[in-house]
RNA sequence: GGUCUCUUGGCCGAGUGGCUAGGCAGCGGUCUGCAAAACCGCGUACGGCGGUUCGAAUCCGCCAGAGACCUCCA
């Protein structure tokens, strides 16, 4: 099997045929979150979308580096700007704590989510506030190429002039007389040349309590030079993908192109690839627009708009099941058809496990398997995949039911395949509330009363074993009858 | 206002010139003491109006509606 896959790349707005830089080895560099509150939903998108990417390179035989940052320095808030705060300090202020205490409070709160969600840990996760000395090195080299200029101990990048020699805009598709006519001013702004100009190194006011010493003043660095420095520090001048959410493609990857090109001399990434957001009423879910649901919440159905908890590998699927370049419209309806479809998927998984194996086969195990290889070879298409899953899922609840025969080579096959493609590529896995497992005094609690509707049910005494059986459901305990005895699960 | 994107059956969501994904819900059935669960089967939808074509949900134009970016944002 060929396992060339093909990308979109936002640079180019083709789907291109991606071939790493080096043979066997991809550098992929994804942004990831500033750490001053809580992860909500579309947090989920843009880790779960390249942790399949992630996964899926590995498992075709790729050595990946995946580099994902953490924002703990704080870009500059809007209604902060007169003050020069910014958003860790700001919140520091509010809770009375250090700076860093929040970043670290909410980083952890941020590892287990993605934990739960089953996002594998990067391989490097950088944090910006250790690359201080870095940025301002790229700097340097930014305002040694003529790049930038300085101005009252504040260094800002010098759009005009750097489009005079490169492309600013080539990325979001912007020219910058268009850039010119619709930048709004804004106050404090007066430093800069143009408004469109933006800041490398930032003087930090009095009341500013992030803050650096560096040869123009004691100040913290600007907002986009975090990723441009921290990404080729660990994968190198050139690279092979940058991935984040569309809502960075302007400004942000933007500055970071001209950054990465004015310091030294050619552009660093080769890929970019942007997930799209999750919108909630079909408007996109965003911690400043205040219409975000956290994963806490989630987890545990805290949030007064849901009707029920989804656990992590429902809001998992429910991601997955949507190509990553469209829109998701979050909604209780959805994630309920998502917690039931995993549901069905995760049930034939067990069911394959236990199947027995024929003399020949009836069915095509070939073609399943390419199907769901070039779905994923196609822009990382997991809706696609996941469809032929469920074709798969047929299959197997065929053979189970004896309308469908296996051979066992095709069975080993087969079992194989869903192995590796929904835990190991798509990263599922099981969520068990039932019988075995951690809490083994319930369990066992609940098989003596399972045995005693047995016994009831032996004696046709339909009032007893019905009695345990709706009163455990009151209890949240559904108990499923199936042919051989009696299952349940925690509801 | 500028730039860009989207509009698919009850809901979610793929596809992108002919071969009419998939999930959920619904309906019918199998199983079961009953119920639930599970399993099997069933649905010809692509915003409107024109055009191109032997043929369009898919290409082009216009209209309507929604959204994203232009400011921190995943």
């Amino acid at each position: 099997m060929e396992n060339s896959i093909v990308i979109y790349n936002t640079l180019t707005r083709k789907k291109e045929v991606f071939k790493p830089l080096v043979e066997g080895k991809v550098g992929l560099y994804v942004c990831g979150p500033t750490v001053y509150s809580n992860s909500h939903l579309g947090h989920a998108r843009p880790n779960i979308t390249f942790d399949l990417l992630f996964r899926y390179l590995t498992f075709l035989g790729n050595k990946v580096r995946y580099v994902r940052n953490i924002t703990d320095v704080g870009h500059l808030e809007n209604e902060a700007e007169e003050t020069g705060e910014d958003k860790i300090a700001k919140k520091a202020r509010l809770e009375q704590i250090e700076p860093m205490e929040v970043v670290q409070k909410y980083m952890n709160t941020f590892h287990k989510n993605m934990e739960m969600l089953n996002v594998l840990p990067p391989s490097i996760e950088p944090r910006a506030s250790g690359h201080i000395i870095e940025q301002q090195q790229m700097i340097e080299a930014i305002l040694k190429n003529g790049f930038g200029y300085e101005v009252n101990g504040s260094v800002y990048f010098d759009v005009e002039k750097y489009n005079q020699k490169y492309n600013y805009g080539k990325l979001s598709g912007r020219n910058l007389d268009d850039i010119r006519t619709n930048t709004r001013e804004l106050e404090g702004q007066s430093e800069k040349k143009n408004s469109f100009d933006f800041a490398l190194w930032k003087k930090a006011t009095p009341e500013h309590i992030m803050r650096w010493p560096s040869k123009w003043s004691d100040g913290f660095p600007g907002w986009h030079l975090e990723c441009s420095v921290m990404s080729t520090k660990y994968l190198g001048e050139k690279f092979d993908i940058h991935g984040g959410g569309m809502d960075l493609t302007f400004p942000h990857h933007e500055c970071e192109i001209a950054q990465s090109t004015a310091s030294q001399g050619e552009e660093a990434v080769r890929y970019w690839m942007h997930n799209n957001m999750i919108t909630i009423n079909g408007q996109k879910m965003a911690r400043s627009l205040g219409n975000f649901i956290t994963l806490d919440e989630l987890f545990t159905g805290s949030h007064k708009i849901l009707t029920q908890a989804y656990s992590p590998m429902t809001i998992r699927f429910f991601i997955l099941q949507a190509h990553y370049r469209s829109t998701i419209d979050f909604s209780n309806e959805a994630l309920q058809a998502s917690e039931k479809g995993l549901e069905r998927l995760m049930t034939a998984v067990k069911t394959l496990s236990n199947l027995t194996a024929s003399e020949k086969s009836t069915v095509d195990i070939s073609s399943l398997k390419e199907k769901c290889f070039s779905a994923l070879n196609d822009d990382i298409n997991s809706p696609i995949a996941i469809a032929h899953l469920f074709d798969g899922v047929k299959t197997i609840n065929s053979i189970k039911a004896g309308n469908e025969k296996i051979s066992a080579e095709d069975l080993a096959e087969l079992k194989s395949f869903y192995n590796s493609m929904v835990f190991d590529v798509l990263g599922f896995k099981e969520e068990q509330t039932s019988g075995s497992g951690d809490n083994a005094v319930l369990g066992k609690s609940i098989e003596l009363l399972l045995t005693l509707r047995n016994e009831a049910k032996a004696n046709k005494d339909w009032g007893t074993a019905d009695k345990i059986r709706d009163e455990l459901n009151e209890i949240g305990i559904e108990i499923k009858d199936t042919k051989d005895g009696a299952d349940w699960a925690i509801k």
